[in-house]
DNA sequence: CTAAGTGCAAATGATTTGCAGGTAT
DNA sequence: ATACCTGCAAATCATTTGCACTTAG
């Protein structure tokens, strides 16, 4: 586990005890693979991947669970349509992705020019804005080489 | 039905009869609502509007034409998390939104900062960008005036 | 002890699909 | 005439919820 991945871990498991509510061993692996996945994984996966160390681990506790690490602020759902959604715990606040159409992979660019924007929104529409979301799709480098 | 209206379902009815499908009564309907609504419907509130002239109009007719109309690149798809998508037949390119979180509200604002973006991201990312979306959530001004 | 959490199965809600007629071309 | 469409109802699929049982604090 990376220094990154283990702060981010103590940082959500942390939050979690200050909260009130129960440290679980299924809580507490549901935010391990939260702060540990650079692949934003779905319900599914996370569910499947538990399934090893929680044979009878449910999708509903998993859904149950990530939106409670949601509404603590330390995680970020990435909705796509069609699919469902999937989460990334590693950056919990809004951020752009890019998300590959042929295979389904979603990266993080790094992009200089979204630092402005929230406040020409807020300026152009009178709007409150709280949050946002930047998706871009298209082909990643592997898939575009197989064609 | 303004200008841009009328311009904007001819243009769609022209596609549709090029592309040698049918012109249903219902299709050209659902295409006119598109081309005129500024308050991108979702397809229940498509179907309700309808039904005043098309009694037993269905949802699934809805559904199909217009998915059939976002394959012929004449409207765009909002889908948002937990409700349904929306559509824009009047800007049937990708373009960003503010999205009211009391009311549901839909606005496209302007916004200058977006035109590099789509350069930036290919440049650092590798991926052929096919297309994005923009969607900030806030809260519009008259319920901001309401609290 | 007891409020919270879990697993299971059933419920939900948006969207899709199979089918038996209709209808545009 | 006939391939395409429609309306209806049943089927999906992701997500949510009710319930009886378990567990963390």
């Amino acid at each position: 586990m990376s220094l990154l991945a283990k702060e981010r871990y103590a940082a959500m498991a942390e939050k979690l005890k200050r909260s009130g509510l129960k440290s679980t061993p299924q809580r507490l692996a549901i935010m391990r693979v939260l702060a540990e996945s650079k692949s934003h994984p779905s319900v599914d996966e996370i569910c499947r991947f538990l399934q090893r160390r929680f044979p009878g681990i449910s999708k509903a506790t998993v859904y149950r669970n990530i939106m409670l690490i949601k509404s603590l602020g330390e995680a970020y759902e990435i909705a796509l349509a069609g699919a469902g959604s999937h989460y990334d715990g590693r950056k919990p606040y809004p951020h752009p992705h890019i998300v590959c159409l042929e295979c389904g992979k979603i990266v993080d660019p790094e992009l200089e020019s979204l630092r402005d924007m929230t406040r020409e929104i807020t300026a152009a529409s009178g709007f409150a804005i709280k949050t946002f979301r930047l998706d871009f799709f298209g082909t990643c480098p592997a898939c575009r080489k197989k064609k």
